[in-house]
DNA sequence: CCCAAATGAGACATGAATGTCTCACTCGGG
DNA sequence: CCCGAGTGAGACATTCATGTCTCATTTGGG
C-alpha cells in the first residue's frame, strides 16, 4: 500500500486528514478515533501522533472552521457595495465549508465550557456589524436585532448544508435559497 | 392487588423525568445517565427501571419531541386562515418545546441510521403541506422549495432556541423574531 | 400494624474508546 | 549504499459510562 506522495516525503497532510475528519463527523457526530483514521486513510497511531485526542482534534477543526470562515468574511468584502450584496457574496464564500461549519455548529460541547474560542465572537462581530450597517443605511429593518439576524443566518446555512448533504436541495441552490430566504422571507412580493 | 394502579407509591414521573433530562441535555449533550438522574432529581437506578438505556432514553425524548409537535400541528390548525396566519400561530405552539426540539435537532445520531423515527417524516409532510398551500394561494413565493422552507423553519426555530436560551434574545420576542424573518426576510418594505 | 411496591445507595462486572507503547517496514535523502 | 524519519500494525493498560445486581429504607395501602 502505496500513498501518492505530493513532493516531500510521505508525510500526512495535517490538513487533508482534517478535512477527511470533518466530512466523516459531519455526517457521523460520534465516529471513533479509529473510524476517523480510517477515514483519513491513516492508522490511528498516526492521527494520535498529528493530534494528542480527540479533544485535539475536535479543537483543529474548530480552528479550521473559524479560519474559514474568517477567510469568507475577508473575501466577501463586507464593506463594500450594499449590505445585501455583501450577505450574498457572505454565503457564497463560506458554502465550501458549509459542511464543517455545520458541525461545529451542533457541536455544542464547543459551547458549554468557560473557554469557548474566542474567533467566534470576533465572526459574531463581524457578521452582526453587518447587519447593523444594512439597518444603518435604511436598508434592513431595525425591529430585529443583528444578534438575531446573524444567528440566523448560521441556522439557515446549518439547515441549507443538512438539506444538500441528506440530498433534498441541490448544492447549486445553496446560496440562492439561503440568501433569498435571509432577505427576502417566504412571502411573495410584487414590487421589483 | 396485582393491577396496574399507578396512583399507588411515590412513583416518579416519567413524563418530569424528560422534561428535566431535555432541559439538561439541550444544554449539555454529553450528559451522562448519573448527571440525568441527579438533573431529574432521582437515582440512577431508578431511572434506569424506567428507561432500560441511555438510547431507550433518547428515543423517548424523541417520542415526547414527535408528540409535543403533533400537538403544536393540531392547535395550530394549519388549514385555516392565511397561509401566514398558520405559520404564526405554529411558531408560537412550538415555543413550549423549542429547547426540546432544539436538542433533537443536533442529535444526528437520530438520522444516521436506517430506522429513523417515521413520526419526523409525517410532521414534515404537515409543515411542507402548509407551505405548498401558501404557494398555491400565491401568497407564498414559488421560487423556494416547500422543503426548503421546512427545513429553514426548523433551522431558525433553532437558533431561536439557543439565542433565547443563551440570553442574547428574550423568550417573548421567540415567536415575533422567528415569523418576521421567515415569512418578511431581513429586507425593509416601504408597503403597508 | 404489616406488607408490598418503589426508591436510593452503592458494589460489581462489562465493554468501548482512549492513550501509550513497541516493533517492523518503507521510503527518501545523503 | 546506508541511515533515519515517518508510518502501520498491534499489544497493552487505563479510564469511564453503562448495565446489572443486592440490600436497606421509605411510603402508602389493606
Amino acid at each position: 500500500m502505496s500513498h501518492l506522495g505530493y513532493g516531500r516525503l510521505m508525510a500526512v497532510d495535517p490538513e487533508h486528514v482534517l478535512r477527511a475528519a470533518a466530512a466523516l463527523l459531519t455526517r457521523k457526530s460520534t465516529a471513533t478515533m479509529d473510524e476517523v483514521a480510517k477515514a483519513a486513510g491513516i492508522s490511528r497511531a498516526t492521527l494520535h501522533r498529528h493530534f494528542a485526542g480527540r479533544d485535539a482534534l475536535v479543537r483543529a477543526l474548530e480552528a479550521l472552521g473559524i479560519a474559514e470562515c474568517e477567510a469568507a468574511l475577508d473575501a466577501a468584502r463586507l464593506d463594500e457595495g450594499t449590505a445585501s450584496e455583501a450577505v450574498r457574496r457572505l454565503v457564497g464564500a463560506v458554502e465550501p465549508a458549509a459542511g464543517l461549519l455545520a458541525f461545529l455548529y451542533t457541536e455544542n460541547q464547543l459551547f458549554e465550557g468557560e473557554e469557548q474560542n474566542a474567533g467566534w465572537a470576533l465572526i459574531d462581530d463581524r457578521i452582526s456589524a453587518l447587519f447593523r450597517r444594512g439597518q444603518l443605511s435604511g436598508e434592513f429593518r431595525i425591529d430585529l436585532t443583528p444578534a438575531w439576524l446573524t444567528e440566523a443566518l448560521y441556522g439557515l446555512m446549518a439547515s441549507g448544508a443538512w438539506l444538500v448533504q441528506s440530498g433534498k436541495g441541490a448544492p447549486k441552490d445553496f446560496q440562492h435559497m439561503i440568501v433569498e430566504l435571509m432577505l427576502g422571507g417566504a412571502l411573495r412580493r410584487e414590487e421589483s
